[in-house]
DNA sequence: AATTCGAACAACCGCAGAACC
DNA sequence: CGGTTCTGCGGTTGTTCGAAT
């Protein structure tokens, strides 16, 4: 198995007499000994053949049509051709704003399993869909917005899940298994060390809690209580109408983005279990299994968080869970649905660090680092981690357990624990406090970094740690790579870090040092 | 008017599971 | 039961077109 490609260029050759052969359009396409197969846009003639075929012979045996017809056309294009654009009932134009709904909520729950989607939408094809939800992704990073609408995010944390007890959902090399299923990237060093490797320990009442050994691909991390994550004052698509969900009130604190930057940090932020929430094997549990595919839509069906972990060993919910939740709940103006996307930005930063826009929380940290590399002086003052606690801007969440631990296990040795600990304390739940009341967050962040982590311009990174892995993947995979790596700098300490992570061409891990045993960590 | 940029679309590629032999 | 082929899926790339500069 496997071979398809092969088999495809193999079964489907063409002579290359064939008068189909070579129209004179050809794009380039396979050779074999004198065999061309087309590729390329495919003409009104190659089309008429293939529907010609489909008619006599029906769908399938795709690599039969090229014996059959001559078509100079592998069985694998022939079917892409006929599945996108020749087979009947195929709607064409623009997606409704019905369709835009049903995409995004379908996506929130679903992933990037277009063509499950696409069983969603009549007449639509999992391409479509695709293309639309990629350029709609594009959009809304550059525009530094989220990509679901706030009800759903809220939704998605439904109040008795603040309640649940923690899934301890540790599947051993799963978390590895998860990442990868999911196309993500998953740094084989990290998941070498974690797999017995508990980093933080499940946090009691938050779903989504950073426990690094199990949560790697969590889509509790939407447990990064969105409603925490204040967003006023946000960027927002310049195109973009505001729309009810755009109008304030508790719509102005979405969930954080994950959107603003770029794939590899939506990497690493799986890597912390602050992934993108939905995992595949997950929704083949829900579709294969739990609901009726002919369900007109699976938002008939309820998903609560305690019946997945009931259900799934794995963290295995769908990103945005929504209870009782139908589509009519979430049901927006006839605009594009970009206009009903709130943008994550945070709250307003330090002045003397401006940020450009939302950028989720990643960026976000990448943000503070700047501001922290630039007022190390006025941090230093604060710098001391004894006066600093990490759940005293909390109010009394299990989140706030979480970063204490995660201070206790990380931040004593690791200035990225550091941020991970700031990372925590700024999306603790603060009921109800958005984060631009929270601008003592800052004050925190600062206290703990620790710029004498930097030792004779070598950083002090500890690879054992997750979080100091992030900064290599960021520098040179995020967007402006300059600011970035400036950014990264700031985070790992000074310039010096941002010397070396010129060093990364690529995100591989495999270019950092040796991983220590780290399974004897509590 | 020319150039640049982004959106939308089309198609290809590699992988993996299913089906078949 | 193992190998081969077929099919489907998701990611990625390339092309075109229109708007903005």
């Amino acid at each position: 198995m496997g071979n398809s490609s092969t088999a495809e260029s193999e079964d489907g050759v063409l002579s290359a007499d064939s008068p189909l052969s070579n129209d004179g359009d050809n794009f380039g396409g396979s050779s074999s000994g004198g065999i061309v197969l087309k590729k390329g846009p495919w003409t009104a003639a190659e089309d008429a053949i293939l529907v010609e075929y489909v008619k006599k012979h029906g769908e399938g045996n795709w690599n039969a049509v090229q014996k059959h017809t001559g078509l100079a056309r592998c069985g694998k294009s022939c079917r892409l051709r006929w599945a996108n654009h020749l087979r009947p009932n195929l709607k064409k134009g623009a997606f409704t704003s019905e369709e835009e709904r049903i995409i995004i909520e379908l996506h929130a729950k679903m992933g990037n399993k277009w063509a499950r989607m696409a069983a969603h939408l009549p007449g639509r094809t999992d391409n479509e869909i695709k293309n639309y939800w990629n350029t709609r992704i594009k959009r809304r990073q550059r525009a530094g917005l989220s990509l679901y609408p706030p009800d759903l995010c809220l939704q998605s944390l439904p109040e008795n899940q603040q309640q649940l007890s923690s899934p301890r959902i540790y599947d051993g090399d799963k978390a590895c298994d998860i990442l990868q299923s999911n196309g993500y990237w998953a740094p084989n060093i990290m998941f070498d060390s974690l797999n017995n490797f508990r980093y933080a320990p499940a946090i009691p009442g938050i779903p989504g809690s950073v426990s690094m050994g199990n949560g790697f691909a969590s889509p509790h991390s939407y447990g990064f209580n969105p409603q925490t994550i204040g967003v006023s004052g946000q960027a927002r698509e310049p195109d973009e109408p505001m729309s009810d969900y755009g109008s304030g009130g508790v719509n102005e604190a979405p969930m954080f983005s994950r959107t603003q930057t770029d794939s590899c940090v939506n990497k690493s932020f799986q890597s912390f279990g602050l992934c993108y929430p939905y995992d595949t094997d997950h929704t083949k549990k829900l579709f294969s299994s739990d609901v009726n595919p002919d369900t007109p839509f699976m938002s008939d069906v309820t998903y609560s968080a305690s019946e997945h972990f009931a259900n799934a060993q794995k963290s295995e919910l769908p990103s945005l869970q929504y209870q009782e939740t139908g589509l009519g709940v979430w049901d927006p103006a006839p605009e594009s649905f970009d206009s009903l996307v709130q943008s994550p930005l945070p709250g307003p930063l330090p002045s003397h660090c401006p940020s450009p826009g939302s950028s989720g929380l990643l960026e976000d940290l990448i943000y503070e680092a700047m501001a922290l590399g630039r007022s190390e002086n006025q941090s230093s003052a604060l710098a001391t981690p004894s006066n600093v606690s990490h759940g005293e801007v909390t109010d009394g969440s299990a989140l706030r357990t979480c970063s204490t631990e995660f201070k206790g296990c990380i931040d004593r040795n690791s200035p990225s624990g550091n941020s991970m600990g700031s990372l925590f304390n700024r999306y603790t739940p603060t009921t109800g406090k958005s984060l631009e009341d929270d601008v003592t967050m800052h004050h925190v962040k600062s206290e703990v970094f620790d710029p004498s982590w930097i030792l004779d311009g070598e950083s002090k990174v500890d690879y054992l740690r997750p979080d100091a892995m992030l900064g290599s993947c960021w520098v040179e995979q995020s967007g402006p790579a300059s600011k970035q790596r400036g950014s990264m700098a700031a985070l790992l300490g000074d310039t010096s870090a941002s010397a070396s992570t010129r060093g990364f061409t690529s995100c591989s891990w495999n270019n950092l040092p040796p991983v220590c045993q780290i399974s004897d960590i509590p």
